[in-house]
DNA sequence: AGGCTATTTATACACTTGCGCAACAAGGCC
DNA sequence: GGCCTTGTTGCGCAAGTGTATAAATAGCCT
C-alpha cells in the first residue's frame, strides 16, 4: 500500500549548500559544543540529510575548518570596517574603533561562544594556533598604524617599541572588555564599556581629555 | 591453561581517588577537548577502569562540572595569592599583582585551554555562566580594592563610579595580555607582558612614572 | 518530451560512547 | 588467619558516531 515515500527535495547551486552547511555548522557548535555538533545535528539544521555532507567536503574536518576560516574571516572583516572613516580625525577614529569593537554586532555572546570552543583546541591544532596568531597581528597593527596616526597629530614621534607597547595595550583591552561583554552584558549600562574602552585608550596614550568630558 | 587473569589493583582513599579522577580530567579536556575527554580516556590516565568513576560520580557531567570547580578554585585562588604582600606600598602591591598575573604558573597554555573550552558553553550553560560571574565580579573587587588603596595613598579620592570604572578596565587588561601570554608567549620577550601591564595600569590610573623609567 | 547527470536521500557498517551490573579481591577487623 | 565490606574490575548493551555506497530524482540540455 504505502508506496515507499521519499523526501522531497530540491537542488542548490554548490556554493549556497556549502554556505547552509558552515552557517549550520557554526549554530550547532555555538549551540552543542564541538562535541554536539554532529553531522546529523547540522544536517538536520541545514535542511538536508546527513549523507549530503559528505558531498561538499571531504569529511567532518574539513568542515569545521571551513567554518572556523568562516568565522574569522568575518569577525576581522567587522573589526577592520569600524576604522574606514575617512575625513575624521585619527582621535575620531580611534575611538569610532574602540566602540565598534565593543557593541553589537562585535559584542555577540554566539561569536564569543564559537571563538572560545575553537580557540581552546588551539594548543592541540597548530593550524587553529596560527589562524589566531595571523588574525592577531593584523589587528595589532590595525591599532598600532591608528595610534600612530594619533600621535602624529599630536606633534608626538614616539619610537617603535612605544608603539609596539601602545597596540598590545590597546589591544588587549579591547580584547578583555569584549569578553566581558559577551559572557555579561547585562552588568553593564549600554555604551558603558566603550565609554571605559576609550578613557582607558587615551589614557594608555596620554592624551589630555577632551573638552565637554570631565 | 590461561588463569582468567584480572588486573592488579590498590584501594584508594576516597579524597585522593576523586582528585586523581579530576586531574585526569582536566589533563583529558586540556589535551583532546570536551569531545575527547571520554570516560575511558580519563580513567586511562588516572590508571583505573571506566567503570570506577561512577563510582564516584554519579555521571560524565557531574565529573566535569567537579573538574571545572576544581579549575575555578586553583586560578581565582592563584590570583588572588599575588594580592597578599603585606608591608608593600600600594603601589607596588598593585604592580606585583600585574605581575603574577601575567608570569607563570598563571600564564599557562594548558590552563588556557581548559578556561577557553569550558567557558565556549557558558552560553548554554547558565551553571557554567554564573560561576564565572562570580570568578569575575571576585576578582574584580579585588582589583576595585588594591586601586582604592593606591589612589588613597596620593592622597586621591575617586568616587565611586570612577573606581568602578578603573577597576573593569584594568580587569580587562590584565585578562587580555593573559590570553595572548597564554596563546603566543613566544612571540613576547621574557617579563615584557608584565611590563605592558604595569605601565597601561599606572596610565589608568594617572600615576607618574617611578623615577627610574623612562 | 525524454534522457543524462550530478545532487540528494536512504541504508548499512564498524566503531565508540556513557552507563548498568555481576563478579572479584584488597585490606581492615575480629 | 578467616571473614566482610566495598573499592574495583570486566563485560555487555543500546544509542549514537563518522564514513561508505547504492538507489532515486530534480532539473538542465537538446
Amino acid at each position: 500500500m504505502n508506496a515507499p515515500s521519499r523526501r522531497k527535495f530540491r537542488r542548490e547551486g554548490e556554493d549556497r549548500r556549502r554556505q547552509d552547511l558552515i552557517e549550520a555548522t557554526l549554530d550547532s557548535v555555538a549551540e552543542y559544543g564541538l562535541q554536539g555538533a554532529t553531522l546529523r545535528t547540522i544536517a538536520l539544521r541545514a535542511g538536508v540529510t546527513a549523507g549530503l555532507i559528505r558531498h561538499y567536503f571531504p569529511g567532518k574536518e574539513e568542515l569545521l575548518q571551513a567554518a572556523y576560516a568562516a568565522l574569522v574571516g568575518r569577525m576581522t572583516e567587522q573589526a577592520k570596517a569600524a576604522l574606514v572613516m575617512e575625513g575624521a580625525s585619527p582621535r575620531r577614529r580611534l575611538a569610532a574603533f574602540v566602540t565598534a569593537n565593543l557593541s553589537t554586532p562585535i559584542i555577540d555572546a554566539r561569536v564569543f561562544s564559537l571563538w572560545a570552543t575553537f580557540i581552546g583546541r588551539a594548543n592541540a591544532d597548530p593550524t587553529l594556533a596560527h589562524a589566531h596568531r595571523e588574525g592577531y597581528l593584523g589587528f595589532r597593527n590595525e591599532v598600532e598604524a591608528v595610534v600612530a596616526e594619533v600621535l602624529a597629530a599630536e606633534q608626538r614621534k614616539p619610537d617603535a617599541s612605544q608603539l609596539r607597547r601602545h597596540a598590545i595595550a590597546i589591544n588587549a583591552l579591547i580584547d578583555g572588555l569584549w569578553i566581558e561583554g559577551c559572557l555579561a552584558g547585562e552588568i553593564f549600562a549600554p555604551g558603558e564599556l566603550a565609554a571605559i574602552g576609550i578613557r582607558a585608550v587615551e589614557a594608555e596614550l596620554g592624551l589630555a581629555p577632551e573638552r565637554g568630558e570631565q
